[in-house]
Parts: structure tokens; sequence; C-alpha cells
DNA sequence: GCCGTCAAATTATACCATATTACATTCCGG
DNA sequence: CCGGAATGTAATATGGTATAATTTGACGGC
């Protein structure tokens, strides 16, 4: 038998990097599905190693979980970047704002796992998954590009931030039916986006008067 | 023995409304934990009847999240009626609002049901659970008590809706912290509630013009 | 080059929850 | 008071999480 490499050569007794071939997988079986439809035997049976073996890389579902989370954060932040970054007629929070939107209705389970599972919900907040997830509000700061700055850009920040999250999740229940016939969802981001503009606007205004 | 009464007399074979006892008890485990803490093996112990009585009622688990959730709006609805009802000083919208994330923040287990389920992405569109959500976006459009009508009002109880959702589920997921501390999420939700009638009156106004 | 050590998987197993099937009991109308 | 529908029970299959004891393979010191 040829000696292994660095990385899975692909019959060995050992995986070679079973931990994050795990953690790739669950994110695809996410996508459609969302958390309940990261199952550790399935894992396994795909990978082609026995249901206990992911129990040495992770404590429990949980701790899976929290692993599969935090690298869907670093592919959500890895996007905005990229869409806040090039050149473009549209502002930087608009680009942010239909990238944001496109990634939670095309990868919606994976959008779920991060914005509305329990997972979050109980992330530690000098934890990993925290920090990737605070990262992505930094980016939203970042693609206010507004002349605001402090308490006020943050706190505006977070209000885009809390609308593009509803929008997403309305959006994916039906509940935005009767509406979408008249304008898509993507003019009322657009809207929203608008809207928060002008607020902030005003807002400075009255901060300096 | 004596003759069972309607409802319940605590020894019988027959429980009497299984069916919505079953529901009130999903609802409250649901309350701390959430969909996932609702188990039917539990719930029929805690009733004191066997594992698959249930299942006389409800054809799998899914379907009794359908019911539970469809129970939970209607508590809301009545919630927020009230709210919006009673006379005050403050505006209807922001009675609206506070009470919503009141709800969102105490029984937050009950909100992800509602509003960040699989559940109600699956609620088909003229269920009994998908009318009672959409009665509560009604609510909040009868809430809004502006001079417009028609789309643009219906457009903007869709964005305070889905604020109003990003910040319940952003508190709870503790994305807010470093805000938090500047200001409540009542004050957010109160600059929300202000944010938005300037948005209205602005957009009126351009109708108009 | 051999050998001990350790990490990584394995087999086997316990436990829990969902769901189905077949059977028993009660209620109620004729 | 009898028979069927409604409601529950017992027994069981299936699938997922998790732990224990064991085996495999790689690596480093001698």
């Amino acid at each position: 038998m040829p000696p292994r490499l660095v990385r899975k050569p692909p019959d060995t007794y050992h995986h070679g990097d079973l931990r994050d071939a795990l953690v790739q997988a669950a994110l695809q079986d996410a996508e459609q599905g969302g958390p309940e439809a990261i199952s550790l035997k399935a894992l396994a049976k795909k990978l082609g190693v026995s249901q206990p073996a992911p129990y040495r890389h992770f404590a429990d579902r949980e701790a899976l979980l929290e692993a599969v989370t935090a690298e869907a954060f670093r592919q959500f932040n890895a996007l905005m970047r990229e869409s806040i970054g090039s050149p473009s007629k549209q502002s930087k929070l608009s680009r942010f704002a239909q990238a944001t939107l496109a990634f939670g209705l095309r990868r919606n389970g994976i959008y779920r796992l991060m914005f509305a599972s329990r997972t979050m919900a109980c992330a530690a907040k000098g934890s990993e998954l925290h920090n990737a997830a605070m990262e992505s509000l930094a980016l939203l700061v970042e693609a206010l590009e507004a002349p605001a700055v402090g308490v006020l850009r943050e706190r505006q920040a977070l209000k885009i931030w809390a609308s593009l999250h509803g929008v997403v999740m309305l959006a994916e229940q039906g509940l935005l039916t009767g509406q979408v016939a008249q304008t898509s969802v993507e003019e009322l981001v657009e809207d929203i986006v608008r809207e928060s503009k002008l607020a902030l606007s005003v807002a400075i205004k009255e901060a300096g008067g």
C-alpha cells in the first residue's frame, strides 16, 4: 500500500481531514433543508465512515452545527466583501442589501442556520461564531458609507440589518404575497435602502442642529 | 362509575379533548425551547395517555406543529387587537410595535415557531395557519392609521413588519450588544416607528405631487 | 529498522423519539 | 342491548444521538 499523502487518499483507514469534510457536507445538506437536515449518521454514511467517527471531531451534534454556522458566516462575509468591493453604479449599501437578499433566498437553509436557529442564540459572546456574525455587521456598517459616525451610524446599520433580515424571512414564508404581485422583493429592499438613507440624513441634520 | 361530563373527568378511558390539550401543552413546551422542544412522546406522557394517542388527532408531528402555530397566531392576534384597541397617549403603531417586541422577547420560543420555523414556510396559502398569519399583518395595517391607502399603506406595513421581525431575532441572538448598552431595544423600535412615519409622509407627498 | 504511544476510526451497543400496525375499550344511536 | 365509530393501548419497526471498548495506522525516539 502506498504511503498516505497529507490529505484524503480515497482508501485509507484514516480519512485525512474528516472534520473539514463534515462541515462542508453538512453545509451542503443544510442548503435545502436547514439545520434539521443535518444528521450525523447521514453525514458519516455519505463520507464513507462509521457513525461514531464524527464524534472524534465534534463533541455532539450542536458542536457540529456551530462549526457549520461559523463556516456559513465566513462564506457570507466573503460574498458581501466582494459585493461592496466591486465597482458599480449602485451604492455600496444597495449592493450589500441585494446581495444579502439573494443569499437569503437562494441559500435559505443556510440562512436559517445563521439567523433563525437556536445555535446562534446559544453562541457565547467571544466565540468564533459570534465573532463571524459581528463581522457581517461590521461589513454593513462599512457599506453604509454615510457621513455619520459612531453610534448614529451603527444604529442605522442595525435598523437596515433588521429590515433585511425580516424581508428575507417573510418572503421565504410566503407572507409577502399580494405585494410581490405589485412589486418585487428586490424593489422592496431598494425601498428600504432609500428610506434608510433619508432617515439618516434627517438624523444627522437633527444631531448637528 | 358516574357518567362522563363534556370534558376530561380525570379518570376516564377517553381523555375528553385530547386534541386541544395537546395543542395547549405543546404551546407551553415551546415557550422556552421553541419548536424542537415539542415532543409527541413527552406530551403524551404529560397528559397521561399512551404515546400513539396523539396520532389519533394529528397525522404526524408536523401536523401538530401546524396546529400549535396557528393557535399561537390567534393568541398573538388577540394581544395585538387589545394593544391597538386600548386608549393610550402613544400611537397605535407604536403600541403595536412595542407589543410585538415584548411578545417576541418574552415568549421567544413561540415567536420562533411563528416566524422562524419550517412549519410556516411550508404552510399552504389558504391554510388556517396562513390565514392567521395574514390577519396579523392586517392588524398592523390597521395600526398604521396613516392617511395613505392601498398599496402604499400595505407596503409600509410590510417594511415595519420586517423591521420588527428582524429586531426581535437579532436581539434574541445577542447581535445587538454594544448598542443595547447605549440604547434599549425598545428605543430602537421606537426609532423604527418614527422613521417609518417620516418615510410614509414623504412617500405620500411624492405620490401627490 | 523496531517499538511504544497516540490519534483516528471501528464494532457493538444503549437509549430516545417518531411513526405504524393490530388490538381493546368506551360511547352512543338504533 | 347491540353494533359500529371514535378513541386509546400494546407491540414494534425505524432512524438518530451518543458512549464504551477495541483496532488500526502514523510518527518519533532509540
